[in-house]
DNA sequence: CAGCAGTCTGTAAACGTTTACGGCCGGATG
DNA sequence: CATCCGGCCGTAAACGTTTACAGACTGCTG
């Protein structure tokens, strides 16, 4: 296997030291002469410059790293999308991490960042920053964007900015909608207590309720895991305890789809028994049927601001932490609105 | 902005050189007493092996790049979901490159291995392997595999295996599984014919109609792209042509789900009236309302096998090109199937 | 006690770049 | 003609590792 040229290679052809050479490629001032002698013995030679020499040297190696759980996620797939290219215009590469949510994996990338074979890194913790989270950030020395809520007492050094959401709003958004529409038993199918999302969305969903000036009861809300399989059968679960149920809040959008699933098999109407409302707005929602109304938490949005705000530090050096919101919305489809009726009317 | 601990930095507090120290970190036989100071120096720096000094010496980069056209579409993002693993087990990190099918871009990928980022590629061309890239994969004299078919006379040089799999024959089961429930006229929605994929799906479609003793008929085929809009208006074009149509074959899932929204709205039954067979067996084709029938053409394996296929080359070495094929298969579902009737039955 | 084998260690080179520094040469100036 | 200045260029060091090689030391043998 011949080994490709280099600098070296070029400055023996072109009778030109390696300095010249790299001044040359670089496009540092140079007498025409002896650039276009080694331009010529480059084209000639097909040269192409080491990326890892030059990392060494230059102390970057132009590739950033998105760790979150699972890239089989919608949510995660939506924010690569918009990551991968802001990244590539700025001239970075992108590294992914699977890291199953697992806070080992997710440590075990923070720490690789001390091991410098990235720039920067996005990562979205399942199960929040913990104190080990933080020290590894400082300890990286390099800048870190945290997608998801991150504790108010970060330490001085952490050179760590913040994109998050507000489900809490984004709950109460669903909660009015479907109060909107008349619906007044209002089931919750939620996923992991242990998961931030999932906490917080077990509190908005209280207060929403408490909002309406309706009762909460514990008997509407079923805890489960962020799947299909698991929301059908926290669906199922509900449905029977609570045959009366005319509405089902769901924390993400694989579980209205369990839901979705365990209603048509039991014949119910939707949304004329019961609505649904999914969270995530991923493209699934626009597939089944009915469609799926859903929480949008901004997922494109989230990954454009996270590269943003990574470039930023990257290209302007140190500033301030700055802390990105994204405002949810909610996406009206056919799971809430009967045919011919308009999204805003009575039931 | 202090800059870590390096061996030197190690060796000076241990009261060794830096080789012993690398000795050391490597496990290499050394004095036991000489291993305590190393070891209890490291610890007390907090020392983290610099992956970029270490890639120039040792000439490889524990990296490896997966290109393709675009990571919202669910037949990659199963692929990096078999993929990630694997190579996480195998210690290699994983690059993303989305190419949005451009050549250009695939053709930067390529050259990019001359860069020496990464050690391997694996790469789906969207239209196919043309003389410039077999000239980048030779010249970059590191392992690839291409996803997708590959032209026979390759140049000996080329590192390169290939996973491929055989739409003629999935296309073949689909209008099999259709002729099966007696459905006789079988439209058909194809991609763009400039593609890999479209050209064949074009080819198999009339040669299974051969097969199956149809006529073809050019009134019963559309062209259009592979994605949900452009299906729905291909559909809305072909039922309006020849409203006998009693199935429709599409070229992948994102067009049926685009052929299901006109049916509905034309309130047409499915599969009552109109049978409908999707293609790649996404995760969508399970949420559709039917659910859609759909041929596999085995996703998750190709990318396990392409995976595979890399790391074995890296670990083991120079060896014959090898080329595997995966079997495509049928999942039937609703979209083709009466409630209440067995998958063969009649209609 | 000389010689020798065997361990362990340190020096230095190498991987392929970028860049500080000083030298050389030309021309312009006094 | 001596001096100076500016523009180019080459030498060498640096980035942080790994590893070939040779030297130092130990303890043993004859």
């Amino acid at each position: 296997m011949t080994e490709g040229p280099t600098i070296t290679t070029i400055a023996q052809r072109a009778g030109v030291s390696i300095a010249s050479v790299s001044r040359v490629l670089n496009g540092l001032p140079t007498r025409e002469d002896t650039v276009r002698r080694v331009m010529r013995a480059a084209d000639e030679l097909g040269y192409v410059p080491n990326s890892v020499a030059r990392s060494l040297r230059n102390r970057r190696t132009d590739q950033i790293a998105f760790a979150m759980a699972d890239i089989g996620n919608p949510v995660y797939v939506a924010m690569v999308r918009e990551i991968q290219p802001l990244l590539k215009e700025a001239g970075y590469r992108l590294l992914i991490h699977s890291t199953d949510g697992e806070a080992e994996d997710e440590l075990g990338v923070l720490r690789g960042l001390r091991e410098r074979y990235v720039d920067g890194l996005i990562i979205s913790p399942l199960r929040g920053v913990t104190e080990e989270h933080i020290e590894a950030i400082v300890a990286a020395r390099a800048p870190v964007v945290v997608i998801g809520s991150l504790p108010d007492d970060m330490p001085q050094g952490a050179l760590v900015d913040n994109v998050r959401t507000d489900s809490r709003t984004g709950v109460r958004l669903a909660l009015d909608h479907l109060h909107a529409i008349g619906r007044r038993r209002i089931g919750f199918l939620n996923g992991p207590l242990d998961t931030v999302p999932g906490a917080a969305r077990a509190a908005a969903y209280r207060e929403a309720l408490e909002a309406l000036g309706l009762p909460y009861d514990e008997d509407l809300v079923e805890v489960g895991d962020f799947y299909r399989d698991s929301g059908a059968s926290a669906a199922r679960a509900l449905l029977s305890r609570v045959p009366g149920v005319d509405a089902l809040m769901c924390a993400n959008d694989l579980i209205a789809l369990g839901a979705l699933d365990v209603l048509r098999e039991q014949g119910r109407d939707v949304p004329g028994d019961v609505a649904v409302v999914g969270m995530d707005d991923t493209d699934l929602a626009s597939v089944t049927w009915p469609t799926l109304t859903s929480v949008s938490l901004g997922s494109a949005e989230r990954g454009r601001a996270a590269a943003g705000l990574l470039l930023d530090r990257l290209q302007n050096g140190p500033r301030e932490p700055r802390v990105v919101v994204v405002r949810p919305s909610l996406t009206i489809r056919g799971s809430t609105t009967l045919p011919g009726t308009s999204p805003g009317g009575a039931r």
